[in-house]
DNA sequence: TAAATAGAAGACTATTTTATCTTTTATTAT
DNA sequence: ATAATAAAAGATAAAATAGTCTTCTATTTA
């Protein structure tokens, strides 16, 4: 569905927003271990995200990356469209170019339905909503079960 | 969402479907054209459903590619499952090993809810249904609007 | 039974995505 | 000012996916 890339956003902003909470600003190393991804990777996309206007950052000691915590809450697509384009949402899944309601895949319906509802909950949920779920063990961020 | 891979090998064995409902064996060549799609790769996506026993093949002559008549109604899901894995329907979204209703990631329940959905649908929806709506001009196989 | 046709199989190439490494720039604290 | 810290930027490498080419085998028709 998405890039690896977009995963590994999405799960590193929610990430930056806990500590963001917190006052504290958390490095690429220290995100990337967080959610389990590729460090030098993780980097590469958070200085997109950064560009983007989506998360802040500083250099130098004490610096890392944040949101502002006056800052407008941030809808998961927000992330998604930086990351993977907002066209992931529109895409014919059958690869046709023109698929649309008036010239439909043999899917497009079933589709259609189900990535509108996605589509809709992923512009109405805010990273900072999710915090407090995250914060109450209610969903996570990394792997489980890694019991060692 | 789907590999190009399982895009063209849904697309092809509708066309498939479509030319034996008349009797007709097509070859690869003539699968891919229909469906806009590169031969070459077709062919060997083709040789990988009849492996797998969704399509039949004559060599030789008159050899082409079809479904049995008499033959059970295959189910979309059947051809995702053979080139994609039965997994792309259960992978977390955000890349997590383990994501679940007990430990979901962020957009867990949402993504399960509308994922359930189109599984289900590929699920009833066989290929032999949807050719009377090709037939009919409801659905589309390959790229429209290319008018020249 | 020979020639033509068409799929099967395997090796190979290209492109895209994912991941890493190195150098530079900005900031902070001493 | 200088040293240390940490992100930015660009170049490079590895892996996965997509696509192509060549050779082989089976079938049909004359």
């Amino acid at each position: 569905m998405f890039s690896k890339a977009c995963e590994y956003a999405v799960r590193a902003v929610m990430y930056i927003a806990i500590k963001s909470a917190n006052g504290l600003k958390p490095g690429f190393k220290e995100i990337a271990r967080e959610i389990d991804a590729p460090d030098p990777f993780v980097g590469k996309i958070l200085q997109q995200l950064v560009r983007e206007g989506i998360i802040s950052s500083n250099k130098g000691p004490n610096g890392g990356f944040y949101l502002h915590p006056e800052g407008k809450p941030v809808p998961l697509m927000d992330i998604v469209k930086v990351i993977d384009g907002k066209e992931v949402f529109s895409l014919c899944v059958l690869g046709l170019k023109e698929c649309s309601d008036k010239f439909p895949c043999p899917i497009h319906h079933d589709v259609k339905a189900f990535r509108d509802k996605l589509k809709e909950s992923m512009q109405n949920q805010h990273v900072q909503d999710l915090v407090k779920d995250i914060g109450e063990g209610k969903i996570f961020l990394k792997n489980q079960k890694l019991s060692n």
